[in-house]
DNA sequence: CTCACTGCTGCAAAAAACGCATCGGAATGC
DNA sequence: GCATTCCGATGCGTTTTTTGCAGCAGTGAG
């Protein structure tokens, strides 16, 4: 699109945070970026760049032109998305943020489902922590959020909400393996591996564990659900993660033993776009579809 | 705004309904002009003009993109507006669409109220029946619209609503000035004039008198609300207007009163803006002075 | 100090947009 | 039924805009 490639390129250069470097990723010369960007301040009648020794940032003014620059090459790609969809091609683009949980079953089923209707639709997964999924949305960067526990629920606007109750994972040879349903204690006091910080599930073992005389003392402290998974394949270690992120009951010899209730809360598992954005017609169908496989 | 050049062209040549015509308007040849839309077109992915034999008109997509462009020339406005307040200039432009009962004194004092704190800020009023004062809303053409009975509210969100009363607008010396409350049925025995039919106070007495041996036998329609209150000085004859559209009480020997209640139902005088839209700084606060004012 | 890196600017070349004249087609007037 | 009128499209030469190149001045690190 012609007319926005002044705009793409202010983001870029903000984005970058020098016009020479900006100018080298998008191979044109800096004095050509540059002054692009004079003639737009001239006709827009306000710098949008503070120019420091070692390169520019964005002044308010400009920070305020961004969001703007943000809106219109999102509502450009809903307005594509639904005109693609009346010449009847049923063709966009999906992308969505998500916790790490998602990864090995819910999300790679939906999509496949989704994909099996409309193979012009393409996605884009972004694997985040629940904060930086938030910030997906409000740069725009993504359509829509998957997060377990998201963190502060400004601009989120919740489309789909369902509890997650966190539970233990275990080889079926550990001790605990044989009970119905374990106590958060009793789990504390065998070894144990938890989600490192950023995670919900470790927010909620903390907020659990708080002021109850009890601690967590984990012998692994991980970023990766999967990696976790398949520890506790390899030493007698109790892991906690929520059963959406579990494989299908396998030979793969993982178990998963709900908490007694009131031991732990649950935590939910959110469904969620950027506040009163109205979203690419793929995008939307594809969230009404997650929002039924998630009641 | 160089890279909305284009856009706006798109927008004036689907207004003026042929290229060339457009062109002529914007005092550029057809052929350039017919060129930007055919490079638009193409890489933009789809036509947007049908090309009929005597002009063009917007196909479907060209629908949807017009509403594109029409958003996003409002919001790049929304943001500059924001960018000069806070620079502390207090600039901007408000643009209100407003029946004709607004005109001689409501809205001259309230403009001017605004203007004494804000010096820098800009007004444009234009003054259109009730169903054309929606249409501006929903084409940008307004951030604005106060309307005495709007048509259909779809696409209108309210921000403040206040009821009229239909009164009796008529001469000191009528015999029916006498009386402080007066009857729909007497001030229709005598000789009267109403208002044409796109207005609201007219949508009101029809709606009183429908189903009621009464009727409306006017020696006078007409569409201005000015000349009506000046005519009753004329001819013994009754008009009606609602109070917020009539001149303090005067030396003009022009008298006001209301209908027995129960004889007409008073009507709505709402404040309004496009659904979901965010107002540039100047419109938001004055919409906020005149909710204010007509509590 | 040197060095590296920044944004900025004169000048010529390349690219894009424009005006002019004209074509073919479809509705309108007589 | 034919001339007229109005429309959008297009080839071509000219004008305007954008770009690349090279070099400038300023700033901070080592």
């Amino acid at each position: 699109m012609r007319h926005l490639v002044t705009l793409t390129m202010i983001r870029d250069t903000a984005r970058a945070g020098s016009i020479r470097r900006a100018a080298e990723d998008m191979n044109i010369t800096s004095s050509a970026l540059n002054r692009r960007i004079q003639n737009f301040e001239e006709e827009f009648g306000a710098p949008i760049f503070e120019r420091l020794p070692r390169g520019v940032r964005l002044n308010p003014a400009g920070e305020l032109l961004m969001q703007h620059i943000q809106a219109q090459l999102g509502d450009l790609a809903r307005v594509r998305s639904l005109i693609a969809d009346l010449g009847g091609e049923r063709r966009g683009h999906v992308s969505i943020a998500c916790s790490q949980a998602l990864n090995p079953v819910f999300l790679p089923r939906e999509v496949a489902l989704y994909r099996r209707e409309h193979p012009g639709v393409t996605f884009s997964i972004r694997i985040r922590d629940r904060a930086r999924a938030e910030e997906e949305l409000s740069t725009f960067a993504s359509d829509l959020a998957l997060v377990f526990e998201p963190v502060h629920l400004v601009d989120f606007e919740v489309i789909q909400a369902t509890e997650q109750p966190v539970c233990a994972v275990l080889s079926g040879d550990h001790p605990l393996a044989r009970r119905e349903v374990l106590r958060l204690r009793d789990c504390l006091a065998e070894r144990h591996i938890v989600p490192s910080q950023e995670y919900g599930v470790r927010h909620l073992l903390e907020k659990a564990t708080r002021g109850r005389s009890m601690s967590l003392r984990p012998v692994l402290e991980a970023d990766s659900f999967d990696l976790m998974r398949q520890y506790v394949l390899y030493e007698e270690v109790v892991g906690f993660q929520i059963p959406i992120g579990i494989p299908p009951t396998s030979r793969s010899g993982l178990v998963l033993r709900p908490l007694h209730p009131g031991d732990i809360d649950p935590g939910l598992l959110l469904l969620g776009q950027m506040r009163g954005r109205t979203l690419p017609v793929a995008s939307a169908k594809f969230a009404q579809q997650i929002a039924r496989a998630l009641q």
